[in-house]
DNA sequence: CCACACTCGTTGTAGTATACAACTAAAGTT
DNA sequence: AACTTTAGTTGTATACTACAACGAGTGTGG
């Protein structure tokens, strides 16, 4: 039951249409989890964070966004008070994202719901689940830094 | 190597971060995967043609979206001949939706090239890989019937 | 040192996706 | 017949996004 070219296409299309529907509901779920929070600037807040720092083109290419979309969320976000920019004194092009105090904090707290949310909903797996899901998820994610994931 | 929950927590986070860079990523990749289908409406379609006919209402419920964003997609769908809507005989409320040949048509030329994106993408994978990775998305949004995905 | 090219970011404009609330219409229930 | 529930539409507002044009800083080849 191995390498039968039939199976491998029923495998990828049910990848394709859970993978798809993931996607979609994905929106939805988060505004339950972070009604506050503008959203998608979540995302971004928490990827500076676990950066420890980074610019808005760094954000745009992990995203796969438009640098004009980024900069609209960042802008969004320094007027809530969750991030700072710091001009990189090497290069006054650039400007470093940090988040604040009052950013770290949001991200905590919402980290904390998010991390119920996955406890309750991955309760039943066992680690060795757990663990093979993650690496196939890096490994599905990795492999379309430079191609589409989707 | 198995239930110390601090690797639980460790697991649960990358899923967490993989899954949530995933679906802020898929947009713009399937945007590249079918530039002409209005590209959300795409999922609806190849949703509508699975089940083989569907009321917007399930629509809705599936992709936890709301009935006035259905009815809008749907509406869209059907201006540009995709889908047709067919009332039930029986219920006077109900309009069963299904794809038009154009519809079928339009589906099939992009799940091929979908087909083709996974293909290469998932192509160093083993077959068990596959199956295995399919059988837990598929967990992971069985799930989630009720509450959040994310 | 200057002109050209490149990079980082912002702003103008526009299209798409989405939700919530109010509404119509059709069934179903008492 | 009156109330409730279900299916779908429409009005309104907002979030997200891209593309294009632009401004400012950096680097490089004459």
């Amino acid at each position: 039951m191995a390498d039968i070219p039939r199976e491998r296409e029923e495998s990828l299309d049910v990848i394709q249409r859970e993978l798809t529907a993931f996607a979609r509901r994905a929106r939805s779920a988060a505004a339950r989890l972070h009604p506050d929070l503008p959203l998608v600037s979540y995302t971004l807040l928490a990827h500076i964070d676990y950066r420890n720092g980074c610019r808005a083109t760094d954000l745009a290419a992990h995203y796969m966004l438009d640098k004009s979309t980024v900069s609209r969320q960042v802008a969004s976000l320094e007027k809530l008070g969750l991030v700072e920019r710091h001009p990189d004194p090497d290069d006054q092009r650039i400007q470093v994202l940090h988040p604040t105090a009052a950013g770290t904090q949001a991200l905590a707290s919402t980290q904390a719901s998010r991390r119920a949310a996955y406890r309750e909903r991955l309760g039943t797996w066992t680690s060795g689940d757990l663990e093979q899901f993650a690496e196939y998820l890096l490994r599905y994610n990795s492999a379309g830094e430079e191609t589409p994931p989707l």
